[in-house]
DNA sequence: AGTACCGGGTTCTGCCATAAGG
DNA sequence: CCTTATGGCAGAACCCGGTACT
């Protein structure tokens, strides 16, 4: 570290700031007076400032740089009492990987510890990541969007066994290149937490009487790549939820939770109870049973995943519209799409006198562009 | 050719609480 | 007391198109 710190001072002076911030930003110090104030520091034996006292250089330094130096102060007070930091360091290592410099000052501002790590710490996660990723630009796009997953654990040793750990349930490096583009936080977790969350899976998998439990980890991973970011308590309650609810047999459950009910697993449990106490009622008030609501959940688990407020309104369109409950109940897929476009298209469907009963709902659960060609056709033949 | 079935893409971070270590 | 590392939380859709089937 010392050894480090002592390169960072004697590092000559390349001028890396354009001019025009310069003047702008910088206007009675000098690069090299703080490196001078720091050095002198350095001498100190103490490691931090006096409570209350900050490194002024740093502070400097980084607004220099574009650092919204009072957001990052307010997040992460610690950084900036320490005498040690390595911010020229981090930044030359993520502009030499394709940064620019709104974006670095953007990365520091957001999660001002990354300027503590150090150039061997850097240079093995990154390496560790594009193990993952197929060019730096990848790796600096989720930094960019998520600073805190790339810095906050300073365990690159975790981080390789994570890898190792999610590679040996048969996880394949495009579904590794997913995990990590969508949720790079799971790789920041300690390797005890992803292995709790995984074997709660093929726990859940054994007590239904599967036959692969590592396969059914994998799956419902995959299917959802947020589960391993979120609580044990969180999936767990959500699994006895819908077990309990739907009152699923052994097979069925196997079958929901490895295709698309895996999908609402990650649902804030509050809100999965929520949005299923609202759709028994108002498929109730549509006249429906207690059956029907659980054929509805098992043939499009992720209805749950629509609020209260939008699953009814979707449901009171296409009921007005014309449309009979009970085939909504058999595919209840269109309800994936947005009011507006539903509304729209059984605007374009009725004036074309379109049938449902006769013609089915199918024409609703299309692409926009399926959709068009369709219109046109129904056109052409109607008219 | 038209339809049904299915899976995938997007971006889901930024904050707080607490344990761990000193 | 301080810091860092780590776990956990809220909030809660919409759309596209490949391909197998008919």
């Amino acid at each position: 570290m010392a050894f480090q710190q002592v390169l960072f001072f004697l590092r000559p002076l390349r001028r890396r700031l354009s001019p025009s911030v310069t003047v702008l930003r910088y206007s009675s110090t000098t690069r090299a007076d703080n490196n001078e104030a720091k050095t002198d520091l350095n001498d100190d034996k103490t490691e931090s400032f006096g409570s209350g006292s900050e490194n002024k250089s740093l502070l400097d330094n980084l607004s220099v740089l574009g650092v919204d130096v009072q957001m990052a102060q307010r997040r992460q007070p610690g950084v900036f009492r320490k005498i040690h930091t390595n911010e020229q360091g981090l930044i030359d290592f993520l502009e030499q990987k394709g940064a620019s410099r709104d974006i670095i000052a953007s990365i520091i501002s957001r999660f001002p510890r990354a300027i503590t790590r150090s150039e061997e710490h850097l240079e093995e996660r990154w390496r560790l990541w594009r193990n993952i990723f197929n060019s730096d630009d990848e790796v600096v796009n989720i930094l960019n969007r998520s600073p805190e997953s790339f810095f906050r654990s300073s365990d690159n040793g975790n981080l390789e066994k994570n890898i190792l750990y999610l590679s040996s349930l048969g996880i394949q490096p495009k579904d590794l290149h997913r995990l990590l583009t969508m949720a790079p936080r799971i790789f920041s977790n300690t390797l005890a937490l992803n292995r709790t969350m995984v074997e709660l899976l093929e726990n859940v998998c054994m007590s239904l009487g599967g036959t692969d439990s590592k396969k059914f980890a994998r799956t419902v991973i995959s299917r959802n790549v947020y589960i391993l970011i979120r609580s044990t308590k969180r999936v767990r309650s959500n699994i006895e939820f819908l077990l309990r609810s739907l009152e699923l047999s052994d097979e069925e459950a196997l079958k929901l939770l490895q295709g698309h009910g895996a999908k609402i697993l990650d649902l804030s449990h509050e809100n999965m109870k929520t949005n299923f106490r609202n759709l028994q009622l108002k498929l109730k008030s549509l006249g429906c049973s207690q059956g029907q609501v659980r054929e509805i959940i098992l043939n499009y688990a992720p209805i749950l995943f629509v609020s209260s407020d939008t699953l009814n309104q979707k449901l009171d369109c296409l009921t007005e519209g014309g449309i009979d409950i009970r085939s909504i109940i058999e595919k209840p897929k269109l309800l994936d799409y947005s009011v507006t476009t539903l509304k729209q298209r059984l605007k374009d469907l009725h004036k074309l006198g379109y049938d449902f009963k006769v013609n089915g709902i199918s024409v609703l659960d299309l692409s926009n562009k399926r959709f068009k060609s369709k219109l046109d056709k129904l056109r052409e033949l109607g008219v």
